[in-house]
DNA sequence: ATAGTAGTATCGGATAACCGATACAAGTGC
DNA sequence: GCACTTGTATCGGTTATCCGATACTACTAT
């Protein structure tokens, strides 16, 4: 997810696997966030980063009708995703016991 | 470790967690923190880090003879780790399976 | 059609994360 | 003593995160 030595970049990955469990919108994603975290992330936190997960072509729009767009993962994510896990679980893997 | 709705600090989370398992120093940290990544985080990112830490007294330096100073968790700081891990664990639960 | 609403999107600015370079302190070996 | 090494610490600057405010779009209802 990070590509140097950086800790930044776990909200692209959370936002990431929760796409890859079912398509999601913007808002859907804010509400999911909310339920875990206790507050709401801001809109102006979100879409930059769909709009940046989309740019590198690990989610794409799902054009249903609506206005409201749902994201779906992308194989290209798919295997981001799966990188970023293992990277992440590597990291915090004496946490394992508190889950 | 936040206050906020922000997914900043997991480094600071992280090295409180290294820091409660056992006393060390900047330069273990540096090395554990490199064996999980992949990649050693600058000495300009580890002791601010440390500092930070210690002034918000979660952890205080071991005063043990030699240069090297090995830090220890506090009993404020256990509690800290205690509230910001449930956090983490609420936030990231559905990534059990993958440990 | 007009007003209202819900979801999407962007922009500006503040904060903090992080690194590289540099400097300092305290041993070790010759 | 003097070079060398090891660990600690700070400073300056870059980049990313995140929010609040604002605006836009398109559907809905009256």
């Amino acid at each position: 997810m990070t590509g140097t030595c950086e800790m930044k970049g776990f909200l692209s990955f959370l936002v990431l696997r929760l796409i890859s469990k079912k398509a999601m919108s913007g808002d859907d994603i804010r509400s999911e966030l909310e339920k875990r975290k206790g507050c709401r992330p801001s809109a102006g936190t979100i879409y930059p980063v769909l709009k940046e997960l989309s740019s590198r072509g690990l989610i794409v729009e799902e054009k249903g009708g609506g206005r409201i767009k749902k994201y779906t993962i992308t194989p290209t994510g798919q295997k981001e995703l799966k990188v970023a896990t293992r990277k992440f679980v590597a990291m915090f893997y004496d946490l394992k016991d508190e889950f």
